[in-house]
DNA sequence: CCTTGTGTTCTCCG
DNA sequence: CCGGAGAACACAAG
């Protein structure tokens, strides 16, 4: 499940590998997967290059020279696999436990002038391709709240407040904090020491700070670990995010706390699955 | 039937 | 009756 961290992870790199470089060709395996008519996507993305890449939530942003955006959203299983002309010909990366790609689940094939690849894999064909002009891409913006690492402690608190809801479904709307998923709300709620059940309304000061730097903290350490694999995730490289061994709570449930000993409980709330340690979150 | 990110639709409340 | 908030559902496939 790409969140922020992992997204985030594909971003850095891809920056220094396709940036800059130009489109000479695309191939789509599955229309269902851009939202636009596929003439007008390929006549708007060959010959050109890509300026920026970009990032606001879960959702990569990137700047093509004709003044349009590409926008990819992986949604749960979605994948970019870059590959350059040598890897191509081995048919995947150089690593034991990498796949042979493209596969069935190719669903897109970006192809530049210097011969390398992008691939947009996605089991479940719930990630899209979208091209937009600037107009567009400023408004899809104003759905997304700040990310955890720009938030101002007086701008969470504003933010918190007249919420009704619980404080899970509230951390996993984009629209107040974008970036967090399941796994990283969980962990941050784990760190904060409450429970996912609470009210936003209930949560007092030093609890509203605890929250705002716990999602700092578990954000930051996920970047600089490449992110959290725990089924379909790799990044551009085919590689596994190595977050998952600092996982406090989230797919642990029945085992151990590691600071109290307790069992962490799972609960279904806000429709997704929940974990936490009934005796650290209260 | 379980998994989840997000867009849409439904429902409730003041 | 309107607007907003929040809940519920839809999507997909293994």
């Amino acid at each position: 499940m790409p969140e922020l961290p992992e997204v985030e992870t594909i971003r850095r790199d891809l920056l220094g590998r396709i940036v800059g470089k130009k489109i000479k060709k695309i191939e789509i395996k599955d229309q269902k997967l851009i939202r636009s008519r596929a003439s007008v996507f390929v006549k708007s993305l060959v010959d050109k290059k890509f300026v920026e890449i970009e990032r606001i939530g879960k959702l990569l942003i990137f700047s093509i020279s004709n003044n349009l955006y590409l926008l990819i959203h992986l949604k749960m299983t979605g994948q970019l696999i870059y590959l350059n002309k040598k890897e191509i010909i081995a048919g995947g990366h150089s690593l034991s436990e990498s796949p042979n790609w493209p596969n069935k689940y190719t669903r897109i094939i970006l192809e530049f002038s210097d011969g390398a690849r992008l691939l947009f894999n996605d089991l479940r064909r719930f990630g899209y391709w979208q091209l937009v002009n600037l107009e567009e891409l400023e408004k899809i913006k104003k759905n997304y709240g700040p990310e955890p690492a720009n938030l101002l402690f007086s701008h969470w608190q504003e933010i918190l407040k007249n919420k009704k809801t619980n404080i899970k479904a509230f951390l996993l709307n984009q629209k107040h904090i974008s970036g967090l998923g399941n796994i990283y709300v969980d962990e941050s709620l784990f760190l904060a020491g409450i429970r996912p059940t609470r009210l936003v309304s209930s949560l007092n000061l030093v609890e509203q700070k605890k929250l705002y730097l716990s999602m700092k903290k578990v954000i930051d350490k996920a970047i600089k670990y490449r992110g959290t694999t725990f089924r379909n995730y790799m990044d551009s490289e085919g590689k596994k995010g190595n977050f998952s061994s600092f996982l406090k709570v989230y797919g642990r449930s029945g085992e151990k706390c590691r600071v109290c000993q307790t069992r962490i409980v799972k609960i279904k709330l806000a429709g997704r699955g929940t974990h936490y340690c009934p005796l650290c979150q209260s």
